[in-house]
DNA sequence: CAAATTTATCGTATATTTGCGATAAACAAT
DNA sequence: ATTGTTTATCGCAAATATACGATAAATTTG
């Protein structure tokens, strides 16, 4: 039950697409890890994070799809990082859109 | 299915709560909608979604229940805005989520 | 009071998400 | 060649999300 993705605009759909790949706790944890690590193996986030491996691996995936993150294989591991282009591009469309609303951020404080 | 709510800190569940209720064009659409009319009421945004008049009432039970919007009632209407506390708040937890970042960014330009 | 307007809710169908154990796949080390 | 390590994928179950028509609820208008 898709929607129809013709009747929103490109920005939309692609700011939505990156809001639902941040929209569980531990896929927020998996780049904030990142982020801050600038990279790791995916055992670590196995490690830090509190579900079993296999749904750790399902969150990556998740990620990657979304193309905030990518990874790379060194053998028997895989390196993941994320994914600089994509990583602007959301940051962009997120903070246009905050940004957007700021007038009414100032308005709120005068109510 | 519910996450182990205590395993994550309570800012990257906060966090994931605010892109979940962005995670989807449709409510995208409102929250742009809403923040640059400053208010509308529900039937304007039924007009212009390409969605029935009953699922635009669903996304916006969903944006309520994010607190990221409000509704007042003016017989025989209703009147959506921004709910200002809630949208600052959301508004820092990105800022300072994609700000965190920033080194990551300058660092791809030199690669 | 009856009819019209506006929005929420119900019921239902379908699709997607989340989670896990088990297992496969790829490779290194012995 | 067998064993161990690491990660992805499969299969399944349960929960949630998405969409819509039909209908209810609340209020205004005639």
């Amino acid at each position: 039950m898709a929607y129809p993705s013709t009747d929103y605009k490109e920005d939309e759909i692609q700011m939505a697409r990156f809001a639902k790949a941040l929209s569980h706790p531990a896929r927020i944890a998996i780049v904030k890890l990142l982020a801050s690590m600038d990279t790791c193996f995916c055992g670590e986030i196995v490690d830090v994070l509190p579900i079993a491996q296999a749904t750790v691996s399902q969150h990556l995936k998740e990620l990657k799809e979304s193309g905030l993150i990518q990874g790379s294989i060194e053998p028997p591991k895989i390196r993941y990082c994320i994914e600089p282009e994509n990583w602007k591009k959301a940051q962009k469309l997120f903070t246009d859109f905050w940004d957007q609303s700021y007038q009414l951020k100032v308005n709120s404080n005068l109510v």
